[in-house]
DNA sequence: ACATTTACCTATCCTTTATAGGTATAGGCG
DNA sequence: CGCCTATACCTATAAAGGATAGGTAAATGT
C-alpha cells in the first residue's frame, strides 16, 4: 500500500515513465523504486500504476521491450522508440506549459480581505 | 467548446477556483474567464467543468454563495469558508510537493546515449 | 523454516475532467 | 424591429486513467 498523491496525478506516470526510460532502459519494478527515490518521496507511484502504463505505452509504440535473463528470472527491460521519445517532448512542453499557467495564478500576492 | 488541456489537470480546477475565490468573491462566469486570462491562456476550464466544482466545493462547505441582482439579473457569488481556506492550505502545498517531485525528475540532465 | 524483498501481473473501483448539450437575459448593430 | 453575440447559469453522460487490492513466484536474509 504505497503512499498515495491525491491530486495533480494525471499524465504523471505516464511523463516520468517515459523520461526516464528516455535516459536508460530499466524495468518496472526498478521504476517503482527510482521515481520515489529521486522525487524525494514526493511521488511514490504504486505498481498497479506503472505496469499498465508501460503496457499502455508499449501498445501504443511508445516503448520497447526486451526480457533478459537475470540468474533464473526475467526482468522486462524498456526503452524508448523514436515515437516514444517526441511523446515525451510533447508531455514535457504540455507540463511546463500547465503547471507555469498554475504557478502564475498561485503566485500573486493575496488581497488583504 | 473550450480550448481543452489534455493532461496534468487532476485536481486543478479545485485548487485554481479556491485560490481565486479566496482572493475575492467571484461568480462562475467570471471565474472562467479570469482563470484563462491570469494564466496566459494556459489554462481554459470550460463552464461545465467550473460550475460543477462550484456546486461540489459548496456541497462540502468549502465555499458559500451570495446570490446577488445585477440588473434584472442574478449572479452567484462565491467566496471562501474558514474550511474551504485550510483545503486550500493543502492542495497548495500538496500541488508544490508534487510539482516539484516532478520537476525534480525532469531537470535531470540526460545521460547521452 | 520463515519472512521479506524482488519482480511481474490484472481486475475493479472511483474520481473527476471533458464534452455537449440546454435555458434565458442584455446589449450592440444594421 | 430583428438578429447575433456575450453574459450567466445549469446538467447529463462519456471517458480516461489513477488508486486499490488483490495474486504468482523466485531470491534472499535470518
Amino acid at each position: 500500500m504505497a503512499k498515495t498523491n491525491a491530486a495533480f496525478m494525471s499524465g504523471v506516470p505516464e511523463l516520468l515513465v517515459l523520461r526516464l526510460l528516455d535516459r536508460q532502459e530499466m524495468y518496472g519494478y526498478e521504476l517503482v523504486r527510482t521515481i520515489k527515490l529521486i522525487s524525494n518521496e514526493a511521488i511514490a507511484l504504486a505498481e498497479g500504476v506503472v505496469y499498465p502504463t508501460l503496457h499502455s505505452l508499449e501498445k501504443n509504440s511508445f516503448l520497447v521491450a526486451t526480457e533478459k535473463q537475470v540468474g533464473a528470472r526475467t526482468r522486462v527491460y524498456y526503452r524508448t522508440t523514436a515515437k516514444g521519445k517526441k511523446r515525451l517532448l510533447a508531455l514535457e512542453s504540455e507540463w511546463s506549459r500547465v503547471s507555469e499557467g498554475i504557478n502564475s495564478i498561485l503566485r500573486r500576492i493575496p488581497c488583504p480581505n
